[in-house]
DNA sequence: AAGCGCATGTAAAGGGTTACATGATTGC
DNA sequence: GCAATCATGTAACCCTTTACATGCGCTT
């Protein structure tokens, strides 16, 4: 259900079409939430037959322009102002680790310095991101997000090199 | 998938039922993965079938109690070994974030303070947990699975903090 | 005009949760 | 004996991915 309320919030900043949605979706969400197309599309429709979104004419390669609608907007509002949210995590990356003891130092060793590598990756790029764009709301926002993202990866980069058993 | 590989890794420290490890599910890979007991049981019919695991007689209330097979330490080795993990990740206390701009500061605040204070009693609970055990290998994978945790809960909790905005 | 990448979609299968159902023990 | 809780299981639904299918538009 979550899907749906992110595709809101993206068409509050702008219009778009299932294409452009799937590319911004991972843009501003890729690193808390996948998403592939056909559920994008899937939502979209679903979306404009609850009367959140609504679908401009036709344009080429029968491309669908969606932009939000009144009832769309009060419900993003709603969903983004109700009190509790969803605190499920998951961090499939971190799966092996609580199994670690069957393996050798040596191979603990190359599978933390491979996570180490990724992690350490992905902070840089978020690290970049968390400087980027103007002063627009929406910019700042991106920011904050990027902002988060970077201290997620920077720890979990931190924690695998930190964690490395001795040669 | 990769709920079978974690119930193949719980159930090499012991054997269970699968409402024993229902609860070391939780209890192991609560901060890294959800998972709710009728998958844990479907699971584990078809880890039986496939003879990864194989079951006791019956005993009290019906109950199972499982244990890994040879194959199913094969299998486990196996998935633990491989390289690149799955590296997805589904933070969706964060998926509001990227649309705060929507938000008067006043309810940006009252809605950072609330995830601050979350993430703060997580990391609480699970740096305690990366100080516990004893000096079993099992103990040792599971603080270095809880140091993980905490160190993530941790940043989450700065982040919350220092975001957000003034008065 | 041919080929490639863009853009949109659908079908089917898999993964996961919610809600329901039920019998067995324990505590009072 | 009764209530509460333990423990196991199932059915239906929802969410998500993978694989397939197709047509348009641009470049050469």
């Amino acid at each position: 259900m979550s899907v749906r309320h992110c595709l809101l919030g993206l068409l509050a900043s702008e219009p778009g079409s299932g294409y452009d949605l799937t590319r911004r979706f991972e843009e501003v969400l890729g690193a808390i939430r996948p998403a592939r197309h056909p559920q994008i599309y899937g939502e979209l429709t679903r979306l404009a037959d609850d009367g959140l979104i609504a679908a401009e004419a036709e344009g080429p390669r029968r491309r669908k322009e969606y932009r939000i609608t009144d009832a769309g907007m009060a419900e993003l509002r709603r969903w983004l102002t109700e009190s509790g949210s969803d605190h499920t995590i998951r961090l499939d990356p971190l799966l092996r680790t609580p199994f670690l003891w069957l393996l050798s130092p040596a191979e603990v060793r190359a599978h933390l310095t491979e996570e180490a590598d990724h992690y350490r990756g992905l902070a840089v790029r978020y690290r970049h991101l968390a400087a980027a764009g103007d002063d627009s709301p929406q910019s700042c926002a991106a920011r904050l997000t990027a902002e988060a993202a970077a201290r997620l990866y920077e720890a979990l980069a931190d924690w695998a090199r930190d964690s490395r058993p001795g040669t």
